[in-house]
RNA sequence: GGAGACGUAGCUCAAUGGAUCAGAGCAUCUCGCUACGAACGAGAAGGUUGAAGGUUCGAGUCCUUCCGUUUCCA
């Protein structure tokens, strides 16, 4: 009997006692934490929404209180429920049974969903980083958003597909192929060559379209002739078919390659890249359209301002002559909109589209995982290829700025997919990273007058201004090395590295997901250094310091298995449970079971700070336990079992929350 | 001009409409390593939750109006 199912019996308990004695059948059960072990382990408020609801039905006013008294006696039958109190204006708290639920739990696993590959499918696009430069700090938000949040469902048994989307038709790419045949003068062979002598030299493809890119930027605003080619490039991009598009292409698919080298140093992978190009070729826009036809859901504006183009209507968005450019998926000279397109796309996703792009494998990690991307061409497709798409629900990780854009597309979709309607898109939205004024200063920017008022400032791409995402870990991981260095010199270099290398991921990842989704992270070097305080590297240590004390347990011969057995004594372990010190390891061995709920609220709240937050409240608890307990010195058998017990429990959760972000935990630190 | 987000301790942030004191981290000031690891812990100090109304058993949280910051659309 885990937490989890201790706590869905409760809750069909509380309903069913609801509707016994108050008649009231679609009462939703909540249960709560209290806010204090004292006061159990388990809360229901729902004596105050009866009294609500019988207040509405009756206008009679009732007490709580009394009503949570008559759903007590319901609740105390249960096997491993130890006493039922009514506390506070009405609230019910439920204690659990401790030494029946400590044998029990004793060797869960704390996660035990994880293995499941029975959940439903979904579909996560992260990451969308346009291929003409390297990522920088705000990019790795998202990844590291949507990779966690991808773990986060996987940990509930969800089976799910990563994707990256790749823009490599855009106007980004477009401005750096400017930069190479206008402003470089180069050809695809030379720039072929570029990239190789870049490779000799140990540089990177990306971080030198950086700088092209920010150049070409620049040179926009006194160059108007050079600015007049960037649409001329970019219609020779999307056409296709061209020694333009070959070089774009070339550019995109290095830069993707590079991101993705990136990205795999924060333990972030890909299933799928499925590209523009190829919704473009292979006319996904149409097939769209015609069922948008057949359904209804679209018609030709035959006068007003927007006569002669498709528009959908949206009640919600009515009534703003503004707006109504959004609304218009086909323009009246016959080319589509962005929408249009993203809505199509969005259609593949849930595989309600009723046709497919063509795959072939792109990438393949160290251990053999292999990336995928689309292709318009039939003769390139590899007849083993996984089945993408068909996400049941699809989850789109996009910065905030682009909500209004995500809602239209989602009121499109569901229009069109009634039965499944807007629940089958989520826009995880999140807020960007920007830079404090004297953060850009430091990174060399010159700053206007106006920029150094400002609370912050914007990364941008086209000026070059941000600080990139190999340079952050580098500087991470040479911080690290010298911490270890310092404490273990004796280990070889490479465990050195590799530590130091665990070391900052875990610093970077747990930065960017501390903060809830929709906070502006300003960014700030020291916060982002730093090993002390609220951060990952302080959650690794509390479980590295877990870990030593089962090696030492290891090291003296002792099994686990052995130990689990002293607890049988439930009078002896309710005793031990009962005293002062006892209650506060209680309070921590429950906390430690609570890991797969609290993943469940993250799932549910879309919040992968959820997890963070727990994760570095269960390292806290541990460093509190372990300062005020010794735990293998400890005389009393029993005593010392249980807490060794409770010790494994913590390392055990500590270690999958982490996991679930993402982060290691090394061998030694 | 229209739509959204945000405003909580000196700073950076938490807090499914719930409990007695609105919690963390950083910074500041004390104190603790011959211990299962001090990248740690204990303690002190720090708040009219931007303002004013309203809803109810109960509001940092919901509603209205202001003020401020900010993003998107035009």
């Amino acid at each position: 009997m885990t937490i989890t199912q201790l706590q869905q019996l409760l809750r069909q308990a509380v309903g069913d006692a609801a509707r016994e004695l108050f008649n009231i059948a679609d009462l939703q059960i909540v249960s709560e934490v209290p806010p204090k072990t004292e006061l159990g382990d388990l809360a229901f408020p729902a004596a105050f929404e009866l009294a609500k609801r019988i207040k509405q039905s009756t206008g009679e006013k009732s007490n709580p209180r009394s009503i949570a008294e008559g759903l007590k006696e319901k609740l105390e039958t249960f096997d491993f429920v130890s006493k039922v109190e009514v506390a506070g204006a009405g609230y019910l708290n439920v204690f659990f049974n401790r030494p029946r639920f400590l044998k029990e739990n004793v060797d869960a696993h704390p996660l035990p969903s994880l293995s499941k590959k029975d959940g439903e499918k979904f579909c996560v696009e992260h990451t969308s980083v346009n291929p003409n430069k390297a990522a920088h700090i705000g990019h790795v938000r998202n990844s590291v958003i949507g990779d966690t949040f991808v773990r986060i469902l996987r940990a509930t048994g969800q089976r799910v597909e990563i994707q990256n989307y790749i823009d490599n038709t855009g106007v980004q790419v477009a401005d750096v192929v400017v930069g190479f045949v206008y402003l470089e003068k180069m050809d695809l062979a030379a720039i072929r060559g570029l990239d190789e002598k870049l490779k000799a030299e140990g540089r990177t493809f990306d971080y030198y379209c950086w700088d092209l890119y920010a150049r070409v930027g620049q040179a926009y605003q006194t160059d108007d002739e050079l600015k007049a080619k960037r649409a001329e490039v970019l219609h020779l991009i999307e056409a296709g078919g061209n020694e333009t598009a070959v070089l774009a292409d070339f550019v995109a698919t290095r830069n993707v390659e590079c991101i993705l080298r990136t990205m795999e140093r924060f333990s972030i992978r890909y299933d799928l890249l499925p590209r523009e190009s190829e919704i473009l070729h292979l006319h996904f826009w149409a097939k769209a359209f015609e069922q948008m036809k057949e359904l209804g859901v679209i018609h030709l504006e035959s006068e007003g301002k927007n006569a002669g183009c498709w528009v959908m209507p949206f009640e919600e968005h009515a009534g703003n002559d503004e707006h109504e450019g959004d609304k218009i998926l086909v323009r009246s000279n016959g080319t589509v909109t962005y929408t249009g397109k993203d809505i199509a796309y969005q259609m593949w996703k849930l595989g309600i589209l009723g046709m497919d792009f063509f795959y072939k494998p792109f990438f393949e990690y160290a251990d053999g995982q292999k990336v995928w991307i689309t292709t318009a061409d039939e003769s390139q497709h590899i007849d083993g290829a996984p089945e993408f798409g068909h996400g049941k629900k699809v989850y789109n990780v996009i910065d905030t700025r682009q909500s209004y854009t995500q809602d239209v597309v989602k009121k499109g979709v569901a229009a069109i997919y009634p039965q499944e309607g807007e629940a089958a898109s989520v826009h995880l939205s999140y807020e960007m990273v920007a830079l404090s004024p004297a953060a850009a200063s430091d990174l060399g920017f010159e700053l206007s007058e106006d920029d150094r008022k400002r609370s912050f400032i914007e990364m941008s791409g086209r000026k070059g201004l941000g600080v990139k995402a190999d340079d952050l870990l580098d500087r991470l991981e040479k911080n690290a090395l010298a911490e270890v260095e310092s404490r273990h010199a004796e280990l070889e270099t490479e465990r050195k590295a590799f530590i130091a290398h665990q070391l900052a991921v875990g610093a970077l990842r747990y930065f960017l997901l501390k903060f809830t989704r929709n906070t502006v992270i300003v960014f700030d070097f020291n916060e982002a250094l730093s090993t002390e305080g609220e951060t990952g590297v302080f959650c690794q240590y509390s479980a590295v310091r877990s870990n030593s004390i089962f090696r030492k347990l290891a090291d003296g011969g002792e099994s686990l298995n052995h130990i689990r057995g002293l607890i049988r004594d439930e009078e002896k372990v309710a005793e031990i449970f009962n005293s002062e010190a006892g209650n506060d390891v209680w309070a921590i061995f429950v906390l430690a079971a609570r890991l797969e709920e609290t993943l469940k609220q993250a799932a549910a709240a879309n919040e992968p700070a959820i997890l963070a937050k727990y994760t570095f409240q269960l390292a806290k608890a541990f460093n509190f336990f372990y300062h005020n307990h010794k735990i293998l010195p400890e005389p009393d058998e029993t005593k010392r079992a249980v807490l060794i017990v409770v010790a494994d429990r913590i390392r055990q959760s500590l270690t999958e929350a982490l996991a679930t972000m993402g982060i290691e935990v090394p061998e030694r630190m």
